[in-house]
DNA sequence: TTAATCAGTACTTAATTGGTACCATTTGCT
DNA sequence: AGCAAATGGTACCAATTAAGTACTGATTAA
């Protein structure tokens, strides 16, 4: 219903095993093989994240990546951002709303930053250290959200 | 940083203004003149709405849409929902899942869930009838989110 | 000096979205 | 009965965006 791009995706499935890295730094092809992800995309989204500061990165030999921050002070709002860029929910909530022809028509305008607000609010109280931790409270394919959705939306099965 | 479809922005832009019409039946070409959107797109949208039982619709001279519950009982989560289907915020979370070659190597696959739903709460506690109503608590141009996106990634504005 | 590693950019291809067109069906009105 | 105003359904095209690849440059440790 709500989509992430795959390199926000493969961004924080990377971050999780930094974490679990402990400190040591780690290479793109050590974590692409260990994630079974092809190289080229998890090197540049390696660049990516430490270009917004949430990896440190080290060139040479034994050079790598590293959590800029403890696990616990990096969230998944970070990493979903660090990696999509400032593009909010709907076109109307940047800067380019000024241009907005349809303005003075649009009663809603007004209401999207809230909505923008909660769901932010909503992935800034996941941390990193939670989304590293195995033993996840329900069962793995247990997906309430995409059940609930499937079971409003009669047929337009996509 | 996260995107809904125009479609499901629309859907919301439609809804506003159906929740202002007091139960009277609103035909497609109505609304898409008064808010400025094509009509075959309005059209679209508000048959998918219909089909979602978001919506009751009459055929016929002097026909229309209107809403099929108060407007205080449907959330944004219902209208971006019907709008969107059942698309989970990363692949791993659809019931595809069984078959994602990285199943074993995933270690966030659990924790999806959660978010997901953390975001389907945050949506769902927003309903029609606040989006509906004018005065606006903040400024109209005023986007926390998209500000706090901007400062924190810098150089990669899209 | 050499090999490993990150940094940056440009490019190609595939998927998705936004939007349109067309025709069928239903219904009220004259 | 017939007409016009509506929704219902489907198929389609064009434009945008995302996913992934390739290549070249810069840095560093051994």
């Amino acid at each position: 219903m709500i989509r992430i791009t795959r390199e926000a995706d493969y961004g924080i499935v990377l971050m999780t095993a930094l974490a679990q890295a402990e400190g040591q730094p780690r290479s793109a092809a050590l974590l692409a093989q260990q994630r079974r992800l092809p190289l080229p995309m998890v090197s540049k989204i390696l660049k990516a994240l430490a270009r917004a500061n949430l990896l440190t990165s080290q060139r040479g030999v034994q050079g790598g990546y590293q959590l800029a921050r403890p696990a616990t002070a990096i969230s998944a709002a970070d990493i979903i951002g660090a990696l999509e860029g400032p593009i909010a929910i709907t076109e109307c909530s940047d800067e380019s709303h000024d241009g907005c022809v349809r303005q003075d028509h649009c009663e809603v305008s007004g209401h999207w930053p809230r909505i923008n607000q909660a769901i932010h609010a909503a992935l800034q109280s996941i941390n990193l250290l939670e989304m590293s931790r195995p033993d996840p409270l329900q069962p793995l394919h247990f997906h309430p959200l995409h059940r609930a959705m499937t079971t409003q939306v009669i047929g337009r099965l996509i």
